[in-house]
DNA sequence: CGCATACGAACGACCATTCGTTCGAAGCGA
DNA sequence: TCGCTTCGAACGAATGGTCGTTCGTATGCG
């Protein structure tokens, strides 16, 4: 009688979520029906309610699983040195990373905010200001110690993100550049950004075996 | 009886364009309905027939025209230099001002490209491409020429277009940083994404009087 | 008078979601 | 192994709503 979607984590609901996640992604959450979603599964529209409670649950998921893992990839990243120097780079390359390998997640996370409904919306905000916080503060702890100069750290960590947003929309793993190489380079690059000394020779060049994760 | 929109661009048919451009931007494309255009301009919905032809129609002359208005803001800008570093920042600072002053044009362009059906949808993506062709072939001139020094002239330039598109998101007139900071801000970001020489201090510090358009 | 413009009514289409039903496989006592 | 029960999962039908758009008509200004 009451429809409860499963332990929330059946086999069969993370299908409909991936099925979800890639309509989203490449026509939007407006433009997707759930007919659409459950023909990607061979289901009918009513079926997918035995798995999903609503489809703003769907994107409401999606969004919030993004936003925790790019939070958790890029505070390990901060973890992993003292040096602030380090510590912008490796920041920069997890977020470059995370672009690179979830196209989907992240088209989905930056496109369909206003989709999101509230009190969904706020929530989700409030994680993205968080995490381009982690950014800024990181940037004007660094001018603070003299290690980067910039006239503004929010505009440079603005850049910085936006930067490696951009790549989710270009990058193929198939393409000429590695993975890695885009990595490295952005690394290099946000360094750049925020006035960090400048590298002698660009270290790591070519492609080297894959250093973290 | 057939419904002619108007010369095609009388002053009504301004406004509902204006008005569908508010509410696209904010809310997208599929989120918006004829009614809520109507409701902006205090009209009932079928009364927007009688300037308009088509909601699509709607999408597609905003996106055109601004991709078109881009075009042309960057063209001016190279053809004003012949130095090709100066040639960059001046197409780098074109295109930061014009997301900072047109946060609504390009929030749409970048974002409802999915909602475009073709042939629309072809004809703005290659504009787009052939936007962002003048930057890559900027830097790659610019690297065979010895004054830029990037591994990718393609990453590079994707960098700084990203970056540039990231402004219209959070820059606003009355905050902390004024429109010229923002635009000699990135131009000088944009010379270091390349590769370009570093400036011994940064020039045109402050804010200084409006140099160009 | 004539014409641009606004309107209400109506259209067919599609939307997310609910409901009652059915079907097949799994669990289990005998 | 049989037969009975249970239950998740899929379905068709139906609900109320909204969508973009068309049409015929009314209104009011030049």
């Amino acid at each position: 009688m009451a429809k409860p979607p499963a332990p929330a984590r059946s086999a069969r609901s993370i299908a409909v979520r991936d099925a979800a996640l890639t309509l989203f992604a490449d026509r939007g959450y407006h433009a997707t029906s759930m007919k659409d979603i459950a023909a990607a599964l061979q289901l009918q529209a009513p079926s997918l309610y035995n798995h999903v409670s609503a489809k703003q649950d769907l994107l409401h998921d999606i969004m919030a699983q993004t936003m925790n893992e790019l939070l958790k990839t890029v505070r390990s990243a901060l973890a992993s040195s003292d040096d602030l120097v380090e510590q912008l780079r490796r920041a920069s390359e997890a977020h470059v990373r995370y672009h690179a390998r979830h196209p989907r997640e992240v088209r989905v996370g930056n496109h369909e905010i206003a989709a999101l409904e509230e009190p969904h919306r706020r929530e989700i905000v409030e994680l993205r200001r968080t995490y381009s916080d982690l950014f800024v503060a990181l940037i004007a702890r660094g001018v603070a110690a003299g290690v980067f100069e910039t006239r503004s750290p929010l505009l440079a960590a603005y850049a910085i993100l936006q930067m490696g947003i951009g790549v989710s929309m270009w990058f193929h793993p198939d393409g000429a550049l590695s993975e890695d190489d885009v990595v490295f380079q952005y690394g290099d690059i946000a360094l750049g950004v925020a006035g960090g000394p400048r590298p002698r020779r660009s270290r790591r060049a070519g492609r080297a075996g894959r250093p973290r994760r």
